[in-house]
DNA sequence: TAAATAACTAAACAAAAGGTTAGCGCTAAC
DNA sequence: GTTAGCGCTAACCTTTTGTTTAGTTATTTA
């Protein structure tokens, strides 16, 4: 029933882990977000405020921080006076594409099926 | 540089819309770990509870409600006394499994990677 | 000259999420 | 007859996450 879903026993031990791994530094409510909106190109911090909405500065700070840290995003600074920054994906951000392909596409059906249902 | 990530910008418009829109219902610190488990195999309450290290009891109780509200989960009353209960994946839940499948291979990668590095 | 924009950050607080403990009714094993 | 397991749930508390407001330094635009 659930093929699609189900791999062989030694993979499904895994599964679970691996979920864990990966939600440990992308999960959240703010990360695959911030990324998103940083996959249509490089952006700025109030750029990015708005792109992402609902998000505050403090919060979009310390997102950033942490995805810095983790190698997904870098900060570029193209002036010193006034201070202009640019946030944009690293290399290693972009081996989480099949990751948010799949979402983008399972949300786009998601949000279809939910609306016809209404 | 980012090709792979990178689609057009219509879809990219909508592509964050549709992540949050993917996000509010299966983001969050559980969903996807009790959807992962059960798609081991349908399981108990406690089974459950065991396969998802380190959630709580009324934590758990809550997202299976959760699930079954959005019609991934399905509760199956085998006996009433003692009561035994088990959860299984809808059919639509397996509409999920190409953000599952894709989150392991990249939590498996992510996690060679950090080991690697120390 | 005033206002807007940029890129934040500190402080104070509120809300959401999660943990802990205890308990219920019931059964099966020791 | 006590202990353990099952499937929860209520009450209470802590932690995490997020909001709001205000403020900094500096430039551009009207």
């Amino acid at each position: 029933m659930n093929d699609k879903i189900k791999y062989n026993s030694k993979e499904c031990i895994s599964s679970v882990g691996a979920i864990d791994d990966a939600l440990y530094v992308i999960g959240g409510k703010w990360k695959l977000r911030v990324i998103a909106a940083l996959s249509e190109g490089d952006k700025r911090f109030n750029e990015l405020q708005r792109t992402v909405t609902g998000i505050s500065a403090r919060v979009l700070s310390n997102e950033l921080k942490d995805l810095e840290l983790n190698g997904f995003v870098v900060r570029i600074i193209h002036t010193k006076s006034p201070v202009i920054v640019e946030y944009k994906l690293t290399e290693y951000a972009s081996t989480l594409s099949d990751v948010l392909i799949s979402l983008v596409k399972w949300g786009t059906m998601h949000r279809d099926k939910i609306r016809k249902e209404r």
